[in-house]
DNA sequence: GAAATTATAATGATCGATTAACTTAACCAA
DNA sequence: TTGGTTAAGTTAATCGATCATTATAATTTC
């Protein structure tokens, strides 16, 4: 029942060569005739030949697979990220594995050291939100494995990386609103030690001067990232008699938070509440009404990433200085903003 | 820079023995005296030996990893079940690498091939959309490697499944439907030659006949799997005369187009149109009204999957055996169907 | 026709680990 | 003394592939 698979051993038996031979014929080397490589060749291909890629990472020290580890996998952008790290290895020749943090460092330093253990050639990782010291991802470097960080990255870390430019996005989204007429801009936003939470307040509050609006800190509120917290935070400020005639949120989740909450004082969106979320996740389209938001080009994020990984792996020019790469994000006018 | 890892040879040669006896010793072997196993294991510890996988692997024939293949990554469905499967895995001492299938068969066929090749010990997996040809499937019985599938399978495959009980589900559904009063219960299904669709037909057909309802089959619509498409048949349903009192989605993503189209028409939900989705997505819970839905706790159809799967690993008696293991649904009473 | 050159393939070491088979020395019994 | 047992290691083969080195045969050169 159990069909071993076809080794290169078997083919020399069947054509009485010795397996360098083999070897060498499949990989065309010129050193052998060209009736034995096709004899090989043939044979190969008839029995099903497959290599060994653990046998052959074992001696090459090469094991064509990069392994990337993101905080959450049940996330559209993660998701996409993912698949455009596939596309660029895909067209190396390199298998991707994927695993997920889900937020933990423990189950993050597990997972890198898995990879490493694999021998895998390069990775690509997003912090998760509770990574706070950095000894495995040290270790990554120290082991002289390419890596990239995208996303959740730290400046504490010498390597390359791809971040969104929140500040830039964060911005665009705020000046958007104010076009719309928005006087009093409120802002979504979690714990204050996430840097692209501080990012995004960056961009906020530049986008108020630039159009000579004042800042005002109460309109600024802090929740954990659930649509609960958000929903309540949000009833607050609508509470009160100087009511925000607008919000701006860290990622789409408080923003559906605003939206609950606003619909539950039958306030009507947008004309008396705007929102812009962060993230473009799928229920941002579908949900009643649609949301804008922030589409941060994830697919971009992951191919940038793997390219920069490649880079270091196909062992380029100045692959190895650490380089940053800023993709953009784009506003995407729903219903919920649309004037 | 780059830190060569640690191998059993740099262990043997510190401590003047040969790597036979450092492997025994690290195995806690009696044949070598305790004194050399504890040297060997207090130096392995002090150097942070780590075996290399790739030549356990190599040489066992055993890699400790089992492959598991997802239609859809995206999907709370089948990140619960991954997560299932990696508790199990966890407890067996595997690690668990997952590959989606973005439901088309060749990228299916592709992953497969790839566990294969890096010699996992266990598959699990779950047939694409597109999937209508086998022979990848066969292959990994044929190499005798373990495998199970779950969700999505096939009847005409002869292995060890996991699947829900889609009729019983969609029966206590559609119950629920009508002790909640409806009368007149559309269905919203996909593509005829969906096993599942069938079944959850069956399901919904026999709640009617149980309580003395007629079939009217105008009440049954074959959509994609859009949104869009869910609220155009939905429209379409509810502007007839007779119109249906409540919807019966195969899935929350049609369900979500129902509610859309209900609204669409002002219409109250629950009290004119009550609705029932399945899957218990992530939306359902959060949208506008909350969703009633099936929770087909995914988690256990990991759960499940894997022990079956260890089971076979494990050569317990007759665990080679054709097993299906039924997972049951849990009805959701949410706002969309509450009375 | 002997030497030099070239083409072609075989040998054997190696990657890092496992393991069957064997060695060596110590010990005990008769 | 002889033989048997046991403890504690060592040797060497092996997994499937790669590759530097070496061997052999064929061909060319003078």
């Amino acid at each position: 029942m159990a069909n071993r698979p076809v080794t290169i051993k078997d083919i020399a038996e069947k054509l009485n060569i010795s397996v360098s031979t083999v070897s060498r014929a499949l990989k065309n080397n010129p050193e052998i005739s060209l009736q034995t490589r096709e004899a090989v060749q043939k044979l190969a291909k008839e029995l099903k030949y497959q290599p060994n890629p653990l046998a052959v990472a074992l001696k090459t020290q090469k094991s064509n697979t990069i392994g990337v580890v993101v905080p959450q996998i049940v996330s559209s952008f993660y998701a996409s990220v993912v698949k455009g790290i596939e596309q660029v290895a895909d067209e190396f020749g390199y298998q991707v594995f994927v695993s997920s943090s889900n937020e933990k460092m423990e189950k993050e330093e597990k997972n890198v050291n898995g990879f490493l253990n694999m021998r895998m050639d390069g990775i690509i990782l997003s912090l998760s939100r509770a990574t706070n010291t950095y000894d495995h991802i040290q270790k990554i470097k120290d082991m002289g494995v390419p890596m990239v960080l995208f996303d959740r990255t730290s400046k504490e870390l010498e390597v390359s990386k791809v971040v969104a430019d929140d500040a830039a996005a964060a911005h665009s989204a705020v000046s958007h609103l104010i076009d719309g007429g928005a006087k009093r801009i409120a802002f979504l936003t979690g714990p204050e030690y996430m840097l692209f939470g501080r990012n995004r307040m960056r961009g906020y509050k530049k986008a108020l001067k630039d159009k000579d609006m004042t800042i005002d800190e109460t309109l600024i509120s802090r929740c954990d990232f659930t649509v609960e917290d958000a929903k309540n935070a949000s009833l607050e400020l609508l509470k009160r008699s100087n009511r925000p005639d607008a919000f701006f949120a860290i990622n789409d989740e408080l923003a559906i938070g605003a939206i609950a909450a606003a619909k539950e004082l039958g306030l009507k969106i947008p004309e008396e509440v705007a929102v812009v979320g962060f993230s473009n996740s799928r229920r941002s389209r579908y949900m009643e009404p649609s949301m804008s938001t922030m589409d941060q080009n994830p697919k971009q994020v992951g191919r940038e990433a793997a390219k920069l990984l490649f880079d270091q792996l196909e062992d380029k020019p100045g692959a190895k200085d650490v380089k940053e790469v800023v993709v953009h994000a784009d506003l995407l006018v729903r219903t919920s903003s649309e004037k």
